[in-house]
DNA sequence: TCTGGGGTCCTAGGACCC
DNA sequence: TCTGGGGTCCTAGGACCC
């Protein structure tokens, strides 16, 4: 524990949601929903204002349209949250070098790293970086400063949306005391519930229970850690690089696989992403694991250590394959997942296996919506493009603008920008050739005198405030279709 | 209402070795 | 011939986190 609020902990706000409305100004001040859009998907993160209907993250996608069906949903981005990620992580590291991030939106700062901070100057440092943060990416974040990791994670939460809380050291016990068990690190549902019946649910319950009431309860590990915890005392340094453990691929389908044949190639397709990944990682591994969820979610794993590390597909596949053997799939299977564990550094320079990877990572659908088959103007296949909801396009006549839906031939696309009034809608053909995919655009203008480059310079880049009406290609119109609307009624077709 | 995808850590039993 | 304990590795499952 340490004398002074030292160690920062950094919570975007809604960070998926909040970037798109960053990027889309016709859905800021309403409920945006990003996840899954299949029938089994989850929600990833709400918005603000679809919190307030109860939607709240990992939960069912149905549950949520019933709850917000006026809600705009959306497909995660995650190359552009990476983008967005990474300005704020530099952000971070300007601060101190010691950064550790926990996933795209949270990392911990330690601000001794430096040399000697008090409080007053931790919270100067916090405010700061909240406001350069909003500079930078146009999104908030929240910050918690305290003496611990875990008190800097409990600020961070109770400062939301867009404020700081500085929680000084000492007070710790106290402010704990009352709150529930299930803030602290650790406890989750299972947790919570068996301490619920022996009678703890607040974190004061926990302390006067004693440490040996509670090793009892949950086991050495847990039990002494979670004691500690709710006595405010937590020793954990903020790491910044930590090794990667294993590497895995999974897939949810949208309907159970009963054809073991099917099943097969699912696996060898899985264990050829996973590899993939591997490689791209720079690692190899020993063991292999394979994981299959039945019809009824029980949820199964299988694994083989080999006697020396590979990255090699065909190793991996082959032990996938053998792995699924040992499984019964009768009744169903609902998702099937490959992973790698017991890594090395991978070393090996071989050109052949380097081309591998890149081809591999091209292929792996981990990335982002694929661009779309490029424009071919081969007469070959007339392949039909697939146009996820919120994904950034730009038409030839009307500039840039997001698709809001698609479905049964037609794509809708808004036509707007980050730093433009919120834009209008139009439909086209799937296959319009005045349509093509396009990378997202900055959320925060280039500073004066950098010449923003997008928008074709032609009479109505900025879409909405000019009134286009290119008579040429005139697209069909669509009445409001508000967010939420008409999005991907094809949902989410596999492979 | 019907539960994603990517990870981490812990536990427990059995094998094996000393 | 029987017995013991410790350490490490492997496998499987479960809880948790974002």
């Amino acid at each position: 524990m340490r004398s002074a609020p030292t160690i920062l902990h950094l919570d975007m706000d809604a960070f998926f949601a909040a970037a798109e409305q960053a990027a889309k100004p016709s859905l800021r001040g309403k409920p945006v929903i990003v996840g899954g859009l299949g029938p089994r998907g989850v929600v990833a993160t709400a918005s603000y204002e679809a919190r307030r209907f109860g939607v709240h993250s990992a939960m069912p996608m149905a549950q949520a349209r019933r709850l917000a069906p006026n809600a705009a949903y959306l497909v995660p981005r995650f190359a552009f949250y990476r983008s967005i990620s990474e300005q704020v992580m530099e952000l971070l590291r300007a601060l101190s070098p010691l950064v550790e991030p926990l996933s795209l939106d949270e990392a911990f700062v330690d601000l001794e790293a430096t040399g000697a901070v008090d409080a007053a100057a931790a919270r100067a440092a916090g405010e700061r970086l909240r406001a350069d943060i909003l500079a930078v990416t146009g999104l908030t974040g929240s910050v918690g400063l305290a003496g611990s990791k875990m008190l800097a994670k409990i600020g961070s939460e109770r400062a939301k949306p867009d404020g700081l809380a500085l929680i000084e050291p000492g007070t710790e016990r106290e402010l704990l005391g009352p709150l529930s068990v299930r803030i602290l690190p650790g406890v989750g549902p299972a947790t919570g519930e068996h301490l619920r019946r022996a009678g703890m649910t607040a974190c004061a319950d926990l302390v006067e229970a004693g440490e040996d009431e509670l090793v009892r309860l949950l086991g050495r590990a847990h039990g002494t850690a979670l004691f500690r915890m709710a006595l405010g005392q937590d020793d954990r340094p903020v790491v910044a690089e930590r090794d990667t453990k294993s590497v895995s691929v999974e897939d949810t389908f949208d309907v159970d696989l009963h054809d073991r044949v099917g099943i097969r190639v699912e696996v060898e397709r899985l264990a050829e992403r996973c590899t993939a990944r591997l490689r791209a990682s720079g690692h190899s591994g020993r063991t292999i694991v394979l994981k299959v969820r039945r019809y009824d979610f029980s949820t199964l794993t299988r694994s083989e250590t080999l006697r020396g590390p590979t990255d090699d597909p065909s190793v991996v596949r082959e032990a996938a394959g053998r792995l699924l053997e040992s499984v019964d799939t009768t009744g169903g299977v609902r998702l099937l997942g490959v992973g790698v564990s017991g890594l090395a550094d991978y070393t090996q320079e071989d050109l052949f296996a380097q081309a591998a990877v890149e081809e591999a990572t091209d292929r792996d659908p981990g990335a982002d919506p694929p661009p779309a088959p490029a424009e071919g103007p081969g007469p070959a296949e007339p392949v039909e493009r697939h146009w996820p909801a919120g994904s950034d396009v730009r038409h030839s006549t009307h500039g840039p603008g997001w698709v809001q839906g698609s479905g049964v031939g037609r794509v809708t696309v808004r036509f707007e920008r980050p730093d433009s009034p919120p834009g209008r809608v139009r439909t086209f053909r799937v296959d319009d050739p005045e349509l093509s995919p396009s990378d997202p655009l900055p959320l925060v203008a280039a500073p004066a005198g950098a010449g923003a480059d997008d928008g074709p310079p032609g009479p109505q880049s900025p879409a909405g405030a000019a009134r286009p009406s290119s008579p040429a290609t005139r697209p069909k119109e669509r009445s409001p279709g508000g967010p939420g609307s008409p999005e991907s009624a094809a949902g989410r077709s596999r492979p």
